[in-house]
DNA sequence: GACACCCTACCGACTAGATGGTAGGTAATT
DNA sequence: AATTACCTACCATCTAGTCGGTAGGGTGTC
C-alpha cells in the first residue's frame, strides 16, 4: 500500500462524491485528478464500491474523532453545537455538501452496502447531538419544546438543508441561517433562570 | 405531440431524479418504464438535458398553481405553511426526494442551464414563504426572531434538510420534525396578545 | 557480491456492456 | 402531401473492470 496515493486516492474522490454526487464520477475522472493510470486506481480500490466504502468509513472515523475534540474544546451545549454547525460550514466553503446528504440524495441508485452505511452515519450525528442537547438539558443551558431525539434532528436537518439551500443558491451565509433558529429556540427559557 | 406518452415520460423521469439523482438515470431506464423505444424518448425530448429542463419547468408551473391554491385555502400564516409542508410530506411518502433539492446534489455535473432553473426553483419557494411570513407577523399570527427572508430561509432548509434525513433513515414521520419546531419558533410570542 | 525469488505499485491495452444520440424507415392521422 | 409517433438498427464514446506485463525494492541463500 502506497499511503500516499491511496490518501490523494480518497482525497479527490471525497471532493468528486461531495460535488457531483456518487454516479456522476467516473475512475477516469479520479485518475487524471491524482496523475495516474485508471487501472491503478483499480489496484488500490478493485471497486468503485471498494472506494467509496472506504471513503465513507476513514470519514466516519476522522469525523467521531472530530466529534470528540469538539466536545473536549467546547463547555457548554451550545458553544459545542455551534462548533459542530461550523463543520457544515467549512465543507461548503471549500465547495462541497455534506458527505453523506450528497450520497444519500442518489440512495435509491447506491449498492446496499453504502446505503447502510450513510444510515449509520446520520445516526452516529443523531447520537452525538442528542447527547449534547441532553448534557445541556441537565446543566440548565438549554430547554428544548420537545425530546433531546427531536431536537437533534432538528439540528441535523437544519444544518444538511441549509447545507443543500446554500450551496443551490451559491450563498454560504445562509448555510447557518436555520441552524442559528433552531439553536436559539433551544436556549430561549434557559435564559431566564 | 402525443400528449399522453409526453406526460407518462415526465412523470416516470420525475421519479426516477427524485430517486437516483440526474447522473443516474439513463433514457434506457425511462423508455422500459415508459413501455417504449429508446428512440422514441429522443422524439420527444431529443437530448437528456431538454428532458429535465421541461420537467423542471412544468414541475415549477404546477407548482407555483398550489401554491396559489395553498394560500387560497388557508387563512392563517401558520396554516398555510403547515400545508406547505405537507407537499413534502406528501413527495417522501410517494418515495420521492425534493425534485430541486435532489437536482442540487448533483449540481457540479448538471448542465449550466439547470443549475439556474434549479436556483430559481429556490427563489420561488424563498418569495413565497418571505411573504407568507409577512402576511403572518402583519396579521399577528407570526413572530419572528429574524427578517422574514431569514425565517423563510430557516424553514425551507429545515423542510429539504428533513426530507434528506427522513429518507436516508427510511423514517418519513421524521419529515417534519426540523419544519414544526421552526413553526413553533415563529408563533411564540405571537400567542400571548 | 551475486543469484534467485517475491511483492508492491504501477501501466498499456483490452473487454463487455451501457450511455446519449442519430439515421432512416413505417404506419397512421390530418 | 405533410406531419406525427413510433420503430429497428446503428454509432461513438464512456463505463467499470480485467489481463498480462514491468520496474524496483526487499529478502533470503550460496
Amino acid at each position: 500500500m502506497n499511503i500516499e496515493t491511496r490518501a490523494a486516492l480518497l482525497k479527490e474522490a471525497e471532493f468528486l462524491v461531495r460535488t457531483r454526487g456518487y454516479s456522476a464520477f467516473s475512475y477516469a475522472d479520479l485518475a487524471q485528478r491524482v496523475q495516474i493510470a485508471k487501472a491503478s486506481v483499480h489496484h488500490h480500490f478493485p471497486k468503485k464500491e471498494d472506494l467509496i466504502t472506504a471513503l465513507v468509513s476513514e470519514y466516519v472515523a476522522v469525523f467521531v474523532l472530530t466529534l470528540e475534540a469538539v466536545a473536549r474544546d467546547n463547555a457548554t451545549a451550545a458553544d459545542r453545537l455551534t462548533a459542530y454547525a461550523k463543520l457544515f460550514l467549512d465543507g461548503l466553503e471549500k465547495g462541497m455538501l455534506p458527505l453523506c446528504g450528497a450520497l444519500s440524495a442518489e440512495r435509491a441508485a447506491l449498492p446496499e452496502s453504502l446505503r447502510s452505511s450513510v444510515r449509520d452515519f446520520f445516526q452516529i450525528h443523531l447520537d452525538w447531538l442528542s447527547r449534547v442537547v441532553e448534557e445541556g438539558v441537565a446543566a440548565g443551558d438549554l430547554c428544548p419544546d420537545a425530546a433531546p431525539r427531536e431536537a437533534a434532528l432538528t439540528l441535523l436537518s437544519a444544518l444538511e438543508g441549509g447545507s443543500l439551500v446554500g450551496w443551490a443558491l451559491d450563498r454560504n451565509a445562509d448555510v447557518l441561517s436555520a441552524f442559528t433558529a433552531a439553536l436559539r429556540s433551544l436556549k430561549r427559557g434557559a435564559q431566564l433562570p
